[in-house]
RNA sequence: GCUCAUGUAGCUCAGUCGGUAGAGCACAUCCUUGGUAAGGAUGAGGUCACCGGUUCAAUUCCGGUCAUGAGCUCCA
C-alpha cells in the first residue's frame, strides 16, 4: 500500500504498486503524457519505475532541469542508433550530457563529415517519430560482456569489464538498438523533438592522446523548439561578438604567422589598453601598491632555484647568450622576490604590496591558441603581497574590494567565487595549510558572497580563490585570483625580520584582477559587442562637418574637446552628412556632433549618439558636462550611480 | 602537441573538372558642398600561404611546412 508524497506535500495511495507513469496518469492525462522521468526520494528514475513502499515522488517534465539532461541522454542514444544504422560498422563507445547537449564518440574507420551529420540527423528525426518504446533491462557482467562481444562493440566491453563490483548492470534498448546504460531515459523516443547535431571532432578514447582516436558528434538537445531555436539564437549572438571578427573591423589589433600567440596592437586597440592600463595604475595607487618593473630574460639560475626550470621547461621560451642559458620569463613572482630580497626588510614594512604590468611569455601548445583569449605573450595586471601568516585573511579581504571595485567599473556586476583547497601533492605542513584554508574561506564569509569548495583543486604551493566574471550572455570568464604561497619566498631566500629580531620567511600572495590584459580586452570586445563604454572608447567623438563652410569651427569645437582630455576625430571629408554617419555609427564612436550652418551659428553642436538617437542640439559647455558625466561613470550602469 | 577542415586583392568571399583569376566593400583621382545609416564616374591593386613533386603546363592534382578554425590534450 505505497503512499507517494507529491512536492507540494500532498500524499496518494495506492493498493498496490504503481510505476511513476501510473502516479502520473492519477494526477493528469497530461502530467502522464509529459512526464520524461521521474525522482523517487532524491533518485532519478524511469517513468516505469515501480513504487513498491512509501516515497516521495516529483514527476520530471522537460521543464525540470533534470528532465532537459534525461531528454540530452536520450537524444546521445538516438544519435548512437541512427550512427549504427546508417554506418553498420561503427563502433558505440559513450555519450554523456554536457552543458547545453551531449555528444557521443564512435570508432570508425574515417572521420564524419559535414554531409554525413546532415544524414544523421535526418535519420535521428525519422527514429524519433516512429515513438519506439525505450525499455530498461538488467543483465549480469557475464551476459553483458557476452551480448556485446557477439555485436563486436569492442569499447563496451571495455566499459562493462572496467565497472567495478558484481552489480548487475543496466541496459537500454529501443528498436534492435540496444546500449550500456545507466540511465534513467525518456519512456519513448516520440519525446525527444528539439535537437540538432552541431558539430563534429575528433577526441581519444578516455581523453587519453596516447589512445586511440575517435570521432566525436557534438549535438544540442531542449525540451522543446522553442528553447532549442533560443539557445541556437544564443549562438549566433555569440559569434557575433567574436572578438577576432569585431578587433579585425575596429582595427583594434591584428596576429600573423609570424608571431604566433602574440598581438600586434594597433593605434585604438591600443588606446583601449593604455585607458585600463592607467585606470588600474590609479588603483594600485589608491590601494597601496607600489609598481616595479622587472627583467624579461632571466637566467637560468634564478629558474632552477624557483623550480620552473625543471617542472616547465616546455613552457618557457628559452635563448642564450656566452654558452648561457636563459628563459623569457613566463611569470613574475620569482622576480618580485628579487626586489623583496634587496636590503634587509623589516616587520614593519609589511604587507609589502609590489605590483607590475608584467610582460609574460609561454610557449602554449599550438592548438591551444585562440585570439586574445589565449596567447603566448601576454602582461599580467600581477602583484605579489609579502606578508605574515596572520595577515593573510586581512589581506585577501582587502584584496577582494579592490577587485570587486574594479568588476564594477567595467560593468560586471556577477562574479563567481571559488576556493581551491589542499591538493594531495603539495609543499608546507598541515598546521599552515588548515591556517591559510582558513584565512581564505573567512575572507569568502567575511564578504558575505556564495562560493564554491574545490577540494584538492589547490596549487601545490598553498591554496587559492579564483574569481570568474559571468557576461551580458551568460558566459563565465575566470580573470581575478589569490593564492596564498608557503614555497616560493623559501626556494628564494624571502626573509623578514620579526618583531622579535628573529628572521622570518614571509607569506606570498600571488593575486591578479584582470588576468591578462590581452585575454581581458578580448572579453571586454565580447561583453560590449565592439560598442566600448565612452571612458574606453578609442573615439569619444567625432565632429562632423556637412559642407566645407563649417570647417573652421569644427576645427575649434575639436581643438577644445581635445583640450580638456577626450580623445575626439573631426571628419571634414568631402562626403555627405549620411554616409559619415553611417561609418562612425558602425565603428561604435559614443558621440557624433553633426555641424552645420545653423550650428555655427547659434554656437552650438548637434549631438547624436552610436544607438542612433538624436540628443539634441546643446552648446559646446553642455556637451562637455554630459561627456564627463558619461566617462566618470565608467562601465556602470546608469541605475548604479 | 594530436585529429579534421581551411589559407585567392587591405577586408568579406566567388572561381579555375590543370592553360597564371573575379565581385562587393575599402583605396586613389575627378565630378558633386549634399542636414542625420551608403551621391556618381574613372582607376590602381593578386608569385592564388610557403617549399617540393607529377605534368608540355600547377593557384587548381599529390606530399611536406607554417598559420588559422573547431574539438581533444595542456593550462604552474
Amino acid at each position: 500500500m505505497p503512499v507517494v508524497t507529491l512536492p507540494d506535500g500532498s500524499h496518494r495511495s495506492f493498493s498496490q504498486a504503481v510505476s511513476v507513469h501510473d502516479v502520473a496518469a492519477d494526477i493528469g492525462a497530461g502530467l502522464a503524457k509529459a512526464a520524461l522521468a521521474g525522482r523517487v526520494n532524491g533518485t532519478l528514475v524511469d517513468t516505469s519505475y515501480e513504487i513498491t513502499e512509501d516515497a516521495e515522488l516529483a514527476i520530471i517534465t522537460e521543464r525540470d532541469p533534470d528532465g532537459v539532461d534525461v531528454i540530452r541522454h536520450s537524444t546521445a542514444h538516438l544519435l548512437a542508433m541512427a550512427v549504427k544504422d546508417l554506418f553498420p560498422s561503427a563502433q558505440v563507445t559513450i555519450g554523456p550530457v554536457i552543458d547545453n547537449g551531449f555528444y557521443y564518440d564512435f570508432k570508425f574507420d574515417r572521420p564524419f563529415t559535414n554531409e554525413d551529420l546532415a544524414r544523421i540527423e535526418k535519420r535521428m528525426e525519422e527514429l524519433a517519430k516512429q515513438d519506439f518504446k525505450v525499455s530498461r533491462s538488467v543483465m549480469s557482467r557475464a551476459e553483458a560482456v557476452k551480448l556485446f562481444g557477439e555485436m563486436g562493440e569492442e569499447y563496451k566491453v571495455r566499459i562493462i569489464e572496467d565497472i567495478p563490483g558484481d552489480e548487475d548492470l543496466s541496459f537500454y534498448q529501443q528498436g534492435d538498438f540496444v546500449d550500456l546504460c545507466r540511465g534513467p531515459h525518456v519512456p519513448n523516443t516520440g519525446k525527444l523533438k528539439a535537437f540538432k547535431l552541431t558539430k563534429v571532432a575528433g577526441a581519444y578514447w578516455r581523453g587519453d592522446t596516447s589512445n586511440e582516436q575517435l570521432q566525436r558528434i557534438y549535438g544540442t538537445a531542449w525540451g522543446n523548439k522553442k528553447e532549442l531555436k533560443a539557445y541556437l539564437h544564443r549562438l549566433e549572438e555569440a559569434e557575433k561578438r567574436d572578438h577576432r571578427k569585431i578587433g579585425k573591423k575596429l582595427g583594434l589589433f591584428h596576429m600573423q604567422e609570424e608571431a604566433p600567440g602574440m598581438v600586434f596592437w594597433h593605434p585604438d586597440g591600443w588606446s583601449i589598453y593604455q585607458e585600463i592600463e592607467q585606470y588600474m595604475r590609479q588603483i594600485l595607487r589608491r590601494h597601496d601598491y607600489k609598481e616595479i618593473k622587472t627583467p624579461q630574460v632571466v637566467s637560468r639560475v634564478l629558474w632552477e632555484q624557483s623550480g620552473h626550470w625543471d617542472k616547465f621547461s616546455d613552457d618557457m621560451f628559452t635563448t642564450e647568450s656566452e654558452k648561457h642559458d636563459y628563459a623569457i620569463k613566463p611569470m613574475n613572482c620569482p622576480c618580485h622576490v628579487q626586489v623583496f630580497n634587496q636590503g634587509l626588510k623589516s616587520y614593519k614594512e609589511l604587507p609589502l604590496r609590489l605590483a607590475e604590468f608584467g610582460s609574460c611569455h609561454r610557449n602554449e601548445a599550438s592548438g591551444a591558441l585562440h585570439g586574445l583569449m589565449r596567447v603566448r605573450g601576454f602582461t599580467q595586471d600581477d602583484a605579489h603581497i609579502f606578508c605574515e601568516e596572520g595577515d593573510i585573511q586581512a589581506e585577501v579581504s582587502l584584496f577582494m574590494d579592490l577587485l570587486h571595485e574594479v568588476y564594477t567599473d567595467f560593468g560586471f556586476t556577477e562574479i563567481l567565487y571559488k576556493l581551491s583547497t589542499r591538493p594531495e601533492k603539495r609543499v608546507g605542513s598541515d598546521e599552515i595549510w588548515d591556517k591559510a584554508e582558513a584565512a581564505l574561506e573567512e575572507a569568502l564569509n567575511r564578504e558575505g558572497v556564495d562560493w564554491e569548495l574545490l577540494p584538492g583543486e589547490g596549487a601545490f604551493y598553498g591554496p587559492k580563490i579564483e574569481f570568474s566574471l559571468k557576461d551580458c550572455i551568460g558566459r563565465v570568464w575566470q580573470c581575478g585570483t589569490v593564492q596564498v604561497d608557503f614555497s616560493m619566498p623559501g626556494r628564494l631566500g624571502a626573509q623578514y625580520v620579526a618583531d622579535n629580531s628573529e628572521r622570518r620567511t614571509p607569506v606570498m600572495l600571488h593575486r591578479a584582477v584582470l588576468g591578462s590584459f590581452e585575454r581581458f580586452i578580448g572579453i571586454l570586445i565580447e561583453e560590449y559587442e565592439g560598442a566600448f563604454p565612452t571612458w574606453l572608447s578609442p573615439t569619444q567623438v567625432a565632429v562632423l562637418n556637412i559642407t566645407d563652410n563649417q570647417r573652421e569651427y569644427c576645427e575649434k569645437v575639436t581643438e577644445t574637446l581635445e583640450k580638456t582630455g577626450y580623445r575626439v576625430h573631426a571628419d571634414l571629408r568631402n562626403e555627405k552628412i549620411g554616409f559619415k554617419i553611417r561609418e562612425h555609427t558602425l565603428n561604435k564612436v559614443p558621440y557624433l556632433a553633426v555641424i552645420g550652418d545653423k550650428e555655427v551659428e547659434a554656437g552650438a553642436v548637434a549631438i547624436r549618439n552610436r544607438k542612433g538617437e538624436d540628443l539634441g542640439t546643446m552648446s559646446l559647455s553642455d556637451f562637455q558636462a554630459m561627456l564627463a558625466e558619461d566617462v566618470s561613470r565608467k562601465g556602470r550602469n546608469q541605475t548604479e550611480i
